[in-house]
DNA sequence: TGGGCTAACATGGGAACACATGGGCGTCAA
DNA sequence: TTGACGCCCATGTGTTCCCATGTTAGCCCA
């Protein structure tokens, strides 16, 4: 069970939004109870997951020595900027303002899903990604095609 | 469950705050009653948990061999310098006046989730630890991922 | 193959609840 | 006696739950 697919919501009046259903049921195969979310580091985007992100967490952290400053950093960037959500009986959830600042939310987000977790995007800043991901994306496999880049996508 | 999340929340006129209800969760999870708390090391904050911050600060100290100096030091600053402090009906603490001295805290804390233990800090001590961890995650993940942001975000 | 039906999903809003906060009072110890 | 501390109750605010509605997509049947 991966998260797959890009879906566009809408934020109601109370700032809630749905998470997408195929979402949803990877999340509840995963076991977390609720979402764990998190601001992308480089990114104006945040990202979302289950217990499975949450062990790649884990295994970061894990990798540096109690009481050491790598440690000690990492889990403040992305424990300490972290949040678990609580999904309503409908599925919903409402994005603490720090968030929607973060990614530039107002009304609207976008959902792309990324296999063990998903990101979520402000319309705008998922345009300005995916333009930026493609010419990225062209570069490198230009790079590993050795040239023209005209082979099967 | 881990310590997870930054809030922020202020003092009362008798010198008490609220522990986020997040937080009270995991302590009551971890079976320690009340709350362990000692002064960072390195930091103008204050740490603070349950049985599982205890057993890491135990482990920590059983790593050097008996009345060693090392031992004598690490264990006098964090078992010596620490308080067991009791949580009220709703969920509140009062902190000692050594404890605020050390952090600058005066009528708000800034609660920081770090998986096993969280820290206390005040507003100003957290904005300006937030900015420096911050800068330095950035770099040790440059030096980590090679500098091309493709890892882990 | 087309139309209608049904079920799942996204959305909206009202009411109950939990939480953070504030203050009063009794109790214990210096 | 006095101060500090712990317990109790009160209150405002934000959050969560519950129920209602519109919409979409899939399905069945003619």
């Amino acid at each position: 069970m991966r998260f797959v697919s890009t879906i566009q919501a809408r934020l109601d009046g109370k700032g809630r939004v749905s998470i997408p259903a195929s979402f949803r049921a990877v999340l509840e195969a995963d076991g977390y109870p609720g979402l764990f979310m998190h601001p992308a580091l480089d990114l104006p985007a945040l990202e979302a997951g289950g217990n499975r992100l949450l062990a790649e967490i884990d295994g970061l952290i894990g990798r540096y020595p109690p009481y050491s400053e790598a440690r000690d950093l990492i889990a403040t960037a992305l424990l300490g900027a972290s949040e678990h959500l609580k999904v309503d009986p409908e599925g919903r959830i409402a994005l603490p303002e720090r968030f929607k600042a973060h990614a530039g939310i107002t009304n609207a987000v976008v959902f792309v899903g990324l296999g063990d977790r998903f990101r979520l995007f402000s319309p705008d800043g998922f345009a300005a990604q995916e333009a930026e991901a493609k010419a990225k994306l062209r570069a490198l496999k230009a790079s590993l095609t050795g040239g023209t880049g005209a082979g099967t996508s």
